[in-house]
DNA sequence: TATATCTCCTGCGGGC
DNA sequence: TGCCCGCAGGAGATAT
C-alpha cells in the first residue's frame, strides 16, 4: 500500500527515468483511471500529447509532473495498488494497465492499478504558502519530509482535534503522507494507543510521535519502502524491503519487540490497526 | 463546522 | 472444482 516512502521511490524513479521525455501519444484504457479529470479520457490524453515533462514532484501520497507548458501538472495519486511503470514500448501489457503514454525515445509511462483507486488528472499550478502545488493537492498538508516542515504548528493542529489520535494521523489536511502502516508504527514507537484522544496529548509527547513518524518513513525510504507483494513495486517493477522491519503492523500474534507482549489487532476505522496491549495502554474512557 | 461513517474496487484465501 | 464471503484501505461523499 503505497504511502509517503512508496511515494517518494516512484518519484524518484520517474525523475531518473521519464524527466526529460516527450510524450507522443495517450491511451486511456479505463475510465476510472481518469475518473478525477472531470473532462474525461480523452481530453487529457489530447492534453499530455507533444509534452515534454520537466519535473516529478510529490506532496504526501501525491506526486504530479509538470511540464514544458507553464502552469500545468499531472497529478497522479496511486491509491491502495497503482503503479507507474517505464518499461519498454514492446513489453507485454500488465493486466491492469489503465493509461499508457508513448514516450518518444520508444518507451513506454504505464499506469497500471488493480483496484483503481488510483487515477491521473490534469491541474492547475497554484500557490500555497510560499509553494507551488496542483490545485487539487492544494488542501494536503506538508509531509514530514518537506523542508518546510513545521513541527510545532503541526502539533498545535493535532492538539486541536478532539478525536483520536491514529485519526488524525490518517488526516491528510493534517499530516500527509501517513497511511495505516505507518500510523500503528509510529504509534508503537511512541507507546500510544490509537484511541488516545489527540487534544489529551501533551506537547512533548505530540513531538516524540512526529520524530517518530520520520524516523519510520526515513528507514522505510532507505530501503525502498513496504511491499507486501506485487502491488507496490517502483517504476521499475522492483519491491521495497522495509516489511521486514516493522514493528507493529502485520504481527498480530507475534511478541512485542520492546516487552515480549503478544501484539493485539483491533478494528479501527473499518480497517485493522496493530499495537502491543502493554506497551500501548488503551484509555480508559471509550 | 467538526467529526463519523459509507462507498468505491478487485484479487486472494478460507470455508463449504 | 466452484461458489460465496470477508478482507485489504485512501480519500471523497454523505450523514450526524
Amino acid at each position: 500500500m503505497p504511502e509517503l516512502p512508496e511515494v517518494e521511490v516512484v518519484r524518484r524513479g520517474l525523475a531518473d527515468h521519464a524527466v526529460g521525455r516527450a510524450i507522443d501519444t495517450v491511451t486511456v484504457t479505463h475510465p476510472r483511471a481518469v475518473r478525477r479529470h472531470v473532462a474525461g479520457g480523452a481530453d487529457l490524453a489530447a492534453r499530455l500529447s507533444g509534452l515534454r515533462i520537466d519535473s516529478a514532484q510529490r506532496r504526501g501520497k501525491y506526486l504530479w509532473l509538470t511540464f514544458d507548458e507553464p502552469g500545468t501538472a499531472l497529478v497522479v495519486h496511486l491509491g491502495m495498488s497503482g503503479q507507474m511503470l517505464v518499461q519498454p514500448a514492446d513489453a507485454p501489457v500488465e493486466k491492469h494497465a489503465h493509461i499508457r503514454a508513448v514516450l518518444g525515445d520508444g518507451a513506454e509511462l504505464r499506469f497500471v492499478d488493480q483496484r483503481t483507486f488510483g487515477g491521473w488528472a490534469l491541474g492547475e499550478l497554484v500557490e500555497v504558502d510560499g509553494t507551488v502545488v496542483p490545485d487539487s493537492v492544494a488542501h494536503i498538508a506538508r509531509d514530514p519530509l518537506d523542508p518546510r516542515f513545521d513541527r510545532e504548528a503541526v502539533v498545535a493542529a493535532i492538539r486541536a482535534k478532539n478525536t483520536e489520535i491514529k485519526r488524525v494521523l490518517l488526516d491528510q489536511t493534517v499530516i500527509s503522507g501517513i497511511g495505516n502502516i505507518y500510523a500503528d508504527e509510529a504509534l508503537w514507537r511512541a507507546g500510544l494507543h490509537g484511541t488516545r484522544i489527540a487534544a489529551e496529548l501533551t506537547r512533548p509527547v505530540l513531538r516524540t510521535l512526529l520524530d517518530g513518524v520520520s524516523a519510520v518513513m526515513t528507514e522505510a525510504l532507505a530501503v525502498g519502502g513496504t511491499s507486501f507483494d506485487a502491488l507496490y513495486v517502483n517504476v521499475n517493477g522492483e519491491s521495497g524491503y522495509f516489511s521486514r522491519s516493522l514493528a507493529a503492523y502485520g504481527r498480530e500474534d507475534e511478541p512485542c519487540d520492546r516487552c515480549a507482549t503478544l501484539l493485539v489487532r483491533e478494528q479501527f476505522m473499518n480497517r485493522s490497526s496493530f499495537s502491543c496491549p502493554k506497551c500501548q495502554r488503551k484509555p480508559r474512557r471509550r
